[in-house]
DNA sequence: TTCATATTGACAACATATTGTCATTCTGTA
DNA sequence: TACAGAATGACAATATGTTGTCAATATGAA
């Protein structure tokens, strides 16, 4: 006989699946809160970090943030109006400027950054450590499984 | 001395967060491919779903699905549209209607239940039963951490 | 150089979801 | 009954993100 419609693993997936989503939905609400006292969100805070982390392109933020890139280059177009960000010349690129914080641009980041720490300390507190390192580690590999579809049949 | 303003615990965290936050992204295309052969997406597969369970109002669907009820609206009224849904009167309530799939309505989220379930067993099968399982306590946890926040300096 | 291919930014259309507001309907209390 | 407050659906504005398309720019092979 085949398999039934759903089963033991698929099913426990499924209960997974759920609670990722809904986690998420609820860490993205939180990290607008955070980023709320600064006048910014979200996403505009993960445009912020990237751009502070290394000089890139908006298309290399989206490929870091696994965003398609005209969603970051609508961000980024905000961040500049508002005078966050900044494009600078790429040498190895006429038409890819590279995304660069501006001074008031940092500021905004680390007060951000300030807040997302106690905030990150308190609920991370509330889990094991060896729980949330162990959790983590599961949901990176199926990232990559996600990420690197096998071909076919595999 | 006081806090660094970051720390162990809440850089673990953070990087937890993006991978909740990046996985979750995955998750919801991987839906959309599932629900796209019945003409569906994972939103309307998730009210599908909830209307399947149970008769509920389009506020109680939002309540258990942890979405606010106007997004919840727009979705079932597009259902409504294509037929796959009716709105029953409800004996206990003028005017929010008990949402009821239609038999079409059945047949596409049994369609989409099917193809589900062997995803979902062959990416569960990626990771092991027992991690899975911690894993999906740890994130419940964090959510009923995150629903019911504490007053004050708890 | 030439040319096919990939990358990039710009623009548009669309899907999802939130917040806010309003009038209507329900519920519980007096 | 009367009324205050909650719940509900309708509507609008906004935020985030996707896909598709196009022209300009890079890149690499012939």
């Amino acid at each position: 006989m085949k398999k039934p419609t759903r089963t033991a693993a698929g099913d426990a997936f499924s209960h997974f699946s759920i609670s990722v989503i809904r986690l998420a939905a609820h860490l993205t609400a939180a990290g607008d809160m955070l980023a709320k006292p600064s006048g910014q969100t979200s996403a505009r805070w993960q445009v912020l970090a990237a751009a502070s982390h290394a000089s890139m392109s908006v298309a290399e933020i989206g490929r870091v943030l696994g965003l398609a890139r005209q969603g970051v280059q609508r961000i980024a177009d905000l961040l500049e109006k508002e005078g966050l960000v900044r494009y600078e010349e790429n040498p190895a690129h006429q038409r890819a400027k590279l995304l660069m914080l501006t001074l008031e641009g940092e500021t905004v980041l680390r007060d951000i950054q300030i807040r997302q720490a106690s905030w990150a300390d308190s609920l991370g507190a509330a889990v094991n450590a060896q729980d949330l390192r162990l959790t983590t580690e599961t949901l990176t590999r199926l990232l990559e499984q996600l990420s690197a579809p096998k071909p076919l049949g595999g």
